[in-house]
DNA sequence: TTGAGATCGTTCGGGTCCGAACTATCTGCG
DNA sequence: CGCAGATAGTTCGGACCCGAACGATCTCAA
């Protein structure tokens, strides 16, 4: 396949390409392979789980940061979620057009709107996340047990230095 | 902060939330911070270095791929750096715009676009990049140095299941 | 009590982002 | 040679994505 590089060949390259210069390249190749890895994971699931019910990424995990604390805070679901407030307000419109959610005035706060899953979205997720799950073990499948709480708690190590 | 949860009070959320479902805890753990992680990481870099040179994320990853490349074709550049040919079209039209890259149609063959970076755009990366691997050195602070590539081990091996 | 400042969610403009449909080009079988 | 099929990049429609600006609401000190 002419025009395909394989991950050592780009790695390799790389390290030529940057020869001499005064760079970290044990810190380069843990951060490329992060976003590599969480962008093939991702297309793996929209692939897999999402694109039959016609959901994006970020349409998903709005729905579970929902569904997980049965009643969430706006500013909470994009906190969660990893996206700005402007960009939830477009995904909670979209969500709500479809019937999944119902945004809520806050009583005591009318600054605060709370988000809660309709009888259709919970009926949703409670179909789809299995199926999601099993996404994410074929994902980690090729490390072995023992690894896993490693690989969970590094990721834990960096997404706090970066926060 | 009201409305604000910490890492382990949302896990320990899911897990009360989910308690008695057949699901991979373990699996579920590493793909969520690995998104987590990828996101805090990626807001950090674009807040700390990409911003000032008014850099979009995927822009950024394309100026790298070409500059490491020194001429790259379109496809390869989709490919490595992780976004599909539509949105890289529309990417490259902006780079262009700017006067970052050149876009040059194939000799040999009629239907390739080769990527060059022009005079400008190898400066802007000569500046940049190096910042850019300040900021990685950052977001990997907290790995000890034998974990490292460890770390991209595992990375590599979560993108391979994936992909 | 009143108004300056903080905080919340929405809106706006411009840039990704993708799948599907499209045009242009190349390949190779007959 | 000729044309069916494969392949490359662009276009299109609709959804996401962010920072900045905005209006609404709350807080609390004078």
């Amino acid at each position: 396949m002419p025009g395909q590089h394989t991950l050592d060949e780009t790695e390799s390259q790389v390290a030529t390409r940057l020869a001499g210069m005064d760079l970290d390249f044990e810190a380069m190749a843990v951060t490329a392979n992060l976003f590599r890895a969480a962008n093939a994971a991702r297309n793996h699931m929209e692939r897999t789980v999402l694109a039959k019910s016609n959901l994006t990424w970020t349409a998903f995990v709005v729905l579970w940061v929902a569904w997980i604390w049965e009643t969430a805070e706006t500013r909470e679901i994009a906190s969660e979620a990893g996206v700005s407030k402007a960009t939830l307000s477009g995904v909670l419109t979209t969500l709500e057009t479809r019937g999944f959610v119902e945004r809520k005035r806050g009583e005591k706060d009318g600054r605060l709107v709370t988000v809660e899953l309709t009888a259709s979205g919970k009926r949703l997720m409670r179909k789809l996340f299995p199926e999601f799950n099993k996404a994410e073990r074929h994902v980690v499948r090729a490390l072995a047990a023992g690894e896993q709480p490693v690989a969970a708690d590094i990721l834990r190590r960096i997404t706090q230095a970066a926060g």
